[in-house]
DNA sequence: CTGAAAGCGCTTACAG
DNA sequence: CTGAAAGCGCTTACAG
């Protein structure tokens, strides 16, 4: 059951050197022989050993995603496209969640496989109201996705700009203008600034352009269907019709959606709603909102990364994705469309 | 920076064997010895590598876990059970989300740390639905928690239990009884049936008592607050007071107080329910509900897995948790007491 | 381009 | 009870 090089060099005729060589993609091997050893591999189903890889070359091959544990589809993109391009460079990935950051220290200072992995991915952190320093205390690269830190390699999304295309697709409505944000809770170690940045950029447009949208038009929730429900409910409780709702999250948008249909309005007509995240289904339910490249987002953190554990030693890079506005019928002033 | 037996054992004036031997506890050394290299490994700060230790003893230390990706209280409760646990033993663990199968398949299939783990711990989880045969593809020791197969080594709250407690509790108090419980999402790995369990017993006592519990006044939901909150106001639309609510988890139990209330009802007196988890906050929320020791049932099944791990063969042992009937205010039928 | 050999940091019979 | 030595499965200069 249990094969090692040995018994593939023996396969292939070659040294075990030679097999290590393919393995690790040496270019100094006859494409002849890397064929040949190939399908020894796959012929026994050989499977490397990652253990004695990392003994042996002082590399795990092995990367230690940190995040928040939710299961919200964000971060199912996020990982997907996280892995899927480790695999490609061979590397493994093991999940730790970020509950507390007690343990998060632990993580970071025993035998952990935390530790003993060759890089970090960071999730949805700046990493300041956790560190002073903004630091990790750790000497393994480590790159930020869904965030950025002037110390690390870090891949993130214009979220002040999303907020301003928002406001702008907005205020070329007729009605009231209204904003729904998230605010994280204030005893977690999780913490982003993506909501903040939205509204940010969303705030600003108005101020720019000296348009009307009192403070007061903004509310503030934690982040669930029900608070976003009841945030609709006061809107459309005292808004006079028509009513443009900037929702800072899908999720917060779709609560708009179904309350407006609870009430027997009609989206696009009574009241407009812009989205952020532009989730699979949003395209379906003829959601307004602002794409965000979540699966190529993970996909560069893990390049960077990559590239780090690779040999590169340059400055911190930092990678800017641009959201882009994708409008659809939640927006749509005309009477209903055909579809 | 890299610091290995070697120096270890030079300080402590010893072998590298012996040095290892007080690694792994061996009982062949003698107190005095163990001493002085316990205290030349705290000197130094020394942490063995765990890849060495995978490479020459043929074990990793490191346990993989794999749950559904939920934020949920439950999950970290489990997770900080067994955690702890392990690390009493000197095992790490890492998680694996279940996402997808192809997902699971590719740990199982992969040179994946999950694969080459000493073993494994499936949470919320009787992988019936996951292969026929009920048994993960894999030669590594397996542990059930919060779920049950005869196939391994399990760890389970008694549900169906639970169900008939609160059944029991509910039947005693007068005014209509109604129950909200938790369907899972059908296009999901994720697959248990906990909920099930409690509704098959909240039903069985009704049955077995010939008292009336329509199927009408049960209702199943997706696990979430707005759901929770919806189904509730569905019983308060059409029930006459007082009713009496078994919600299938704690959450949902929340959704029901905060519904009463919205309606100036009050609860005990118009409204009772009872819960099911006994989180941490149900307390002050005067919840009555089923206490699940979620924590020492997350210990246990680390006790299981770590037994296997250090040879143990026999056959599967399940290890069944009983919940306990937590009453508090929410069901107390007297007129408010003082506090 | 490739083989033989030394080495990675640990464990574990084997002697004593 | 403990040291010296072989070995775990791989990698990587070093020669050729």
């Amino acid at each position: 059951m249990k094969l090692t090089i040995q018994e593939v060099a023996e396969k292939a005729g070659v040294g075990v050197g030679t097999v290590s060589r393919v393995l690790n993609n040496h270019k100094s091997v006859r494409p002849e022989t890397r064929e040949r050893v190939s399908a020894a591999m796959q012929e026994l189903g050989f499977i490397p050993n990652p253990h004695a890889r990392r003994v042996a070359g002082g590399k795990s091959y092995t990367v230690s995603i940190i995040l928040q544990v939710v299961g919200t589809e964000f971060y199912i993109r996020l990982l997907s496209g996280l892995e899927k391009t480790l695999e490609t460079h061979r590397y493994d990935s093991a999940l730790f969640p970020l509950i507390g950051r007690e343990r998060l220290e632990r993580y970071l200072n025993s035998s952990t496989l935390a530790y003993q992995s060759d890089g970090i991915v960071m999730a949805s952190h700046n990493l300041g109201d956790l560190y002073p320093d903004g630091k990790l205390p750790t000497r393994q690269p480590v790159v930020i996705v869904d965030g950025n830190s002037c110390h690390y390699d870090s891949v993130y999304l214009d979220n002040e700009l999303g907020g301003e295309l928002a406001a702008r697709a907005l205020a070329a409505l007729d009605g009231e203008k209204y904003a729904i944000s998230v605010h994280q809770d204030l005893d977690t170690v999780f913490k982003t600034t993506v909501f903040q940045d939205r509204m940010r950029g969303f705030k600003n447009y108005f101020e720019n352009n000296h348009t009307a949208m009192p403070e007061a038009n903004i509310q503030t929730i934690t982040f669930d269907l029900e608070n976003a429900r009841r945030a609709t409910q006061h809107i459309l409780d005292t808004a006079t019709l028509p009513v443009n709702i900037f929702a800072a999250a899908d999720l917060i948008a779709m609560a708009v959606i179904d309350e407006t249909r609870a009430r027997n309005l009609e989206i696009g007509r009574d009241v407009r709603v812009i989205g952020f995240d532009d989730h699979p289904w949003a395209k379906e339910h003829g959601l307004t909102t602002l794409h965000q490249p979540v699966e190529a987002m993970g996909a560069t953190a893990a390049e960077l990364l990559v590239e780090r554990l690779s040999g590169y030693d340059g400055a911190p890079r930092q990678v800017r994705f641009e959201p882009r506005l994708i409008e659809r019928r939640s927006t749509l002033q005309q009477e209903d469309s055909e579809i």
